[in-house]
DNA sequence: CGCCATGTTGACCTGGATCAAGTAAGGTGG
DNA sequence: CCACCTTACTTGATCCAGGTCAACATGGCG
């Protein structure tokens, strides 16, 4: 199954942006840095860029570096050896990468769109998690919200229909895209897909032709409506919400 | 959904076990502590006791504890409102229940044997959380360790067969229970099952009928043996594991 | 003993997989 | 500018793993 990317492995070193004009600045694992702090950051940090398709690291293979998405989408997803794959995270801007205390990871992780990581080597940045408890802390919580993701994932995946799954990830990419603006009901929301049919099957735990046959039969509805393959317009969310099958009111997070 | 359990409320404070003495004391988030931090937690620690089928905590509800599992099993689980359950974790002794930061959780939380909790209120405990990096590092690490157990989970789901994924979950059960000690080949391997059949099919997104006609299967292949309708005995540990589909190879954690 | 919870097995059905043709939109080179 | 690929996507026909519905077995336990 490791075939089809045959992009040459591109890294350019991106020209360097200060920590203070960085666009995931408030949101990513340095996020409750202090100045000092930031600094520290600074001097250990540098950028990646992977075009569409390219893996970023194989599962199993040795990840020197840990960092955060800046820019771009990436995957994590685990292949069978007969070649069925399961996605198993989504990375968008301002996620993490990578996991501080091992040296790789269970699961490859690729590019899905152009990407730009802001990296730090492996041992460095251990140093500066135990010696910086506003990191540390960051990542903890980011890491509740990795698992919570994932166990919302899981009941995506073991009891949902296909048309549920469809309507669900639609949803969850709508919500995160548009950090949960969409308040204002009666509003179209536009939601440029980062992934393709395969992608989303691989999200979804489904095959390609039913991904394509669900959004033609939520199309055929009136439900969603495309413009290009990858742009879907959503003239009513909460009519979409609600055939994600889940209730609209328990587990408030508070 | 919220129906069958009648159990009455049952929260014996149990008598108070020391720290030093806890079975769980090498394994639990307080693992890394020392002897002061130890006697700090102490102090703040009580004990509860669940009954089989008891609810700890209902997706939603206030939640005004965490702590560890010091004996017997729950699970965590979603419900839809037409009744399709997936459970998302499955607590065995040790591991961590409750999110620091929360305080209500999104999923169930059921003791599915009697179970005892190491409670700690949520307030002192997160007050000891922030001052004491021997507890969050050792969170932290726990916590990533879930979320790889998520997404491993998350392939069976997903890309599973029905065979496989009884493979899969007695596999990782036994993996569990025995912490990894069949490195013996050839030894037969017993493990006594926490769950029924039903809480089996929602840990893997099947009905009960299917969990039940695999068993039988693998029954009747002589891929494993019942001992009453709870122990399962695996006379080839390898002939099983190749049944889950997984390689056996890659993916080495270091 | 009879009840109720748990588990097994059978017969049948169906949602989504599989196999197989298409179509549509870039991209490239002549 | 067009002929030709290639990649992404759509749609149809058929199949089958697992779901559904139903009957029955087993085994604690009051």
């Amino acid at each position: 199954m490791r075939t089809g990317t045959k992009a040459v492995s591109i890294s350019l070193s991106t020209t360097d942006i200060r920590c203070a004009e960085c666009p995931i600045r408030h949101r990513a694992v340095c996020s409750n840095c202090n100045e000092e702090e930031l600094q520290q950051l600074d001097q250990i940090k540098y950028y990646r860029t992977y075009a569409p398709g390219q893996t970023i690291a194989w599962a199993g293979d040795e990840l020197t570096f840990v960092g955060s998405v800046v820019r771009g989408v990436a995957s994590l997803s685990q292949t069978m050896e007969d070649g069925r794959t399961q996605m198993v995270g989504l990375l968008l801007p301002s996620d993490f990468v990578g996991r501080p205390g091992r040296n790789s990871l269970p699961y490859d992780v690729t590019a899905v769109s152009e990407i730009t990581l802001c990296c730090f080597r492996r041992k460095p940045f251990e140093k500066q998690l135990a010696a910086t408890p506003h990191i540390s802390e960051r990542l903890l919580e980011m890491t509740l919200d990795d698992l919570d993701a994932a166990r919302e994932w899981m009941l995506i995946l073991g009891r949902k229909t296909a048309r549920e799954k469809i309507a669900s990830l639609l949803t969850i990419i709508a919500r995160r895209e548009k950090s949960m603006e969409f308040a204002a009901q009666g509003d179209a929301v536009i939601i440029d897909l980062p992934l393709t049919r395969e992608a989303m099957a691989d999200y979804l735990g489904l095959t390609l032709e039913t991904v394509s046959r669900q959004i033609s039969a939520l199309k055929r509805e009136g439900l969603i409506q495309l413009d290009g393959k990858r742009r879907i317009i959503v003239p009513d969310m909460p009519a979409l919400m609600d055939e994600t099958g889940d209730d609209m009111d328990g587990g408030m997070i508070t």
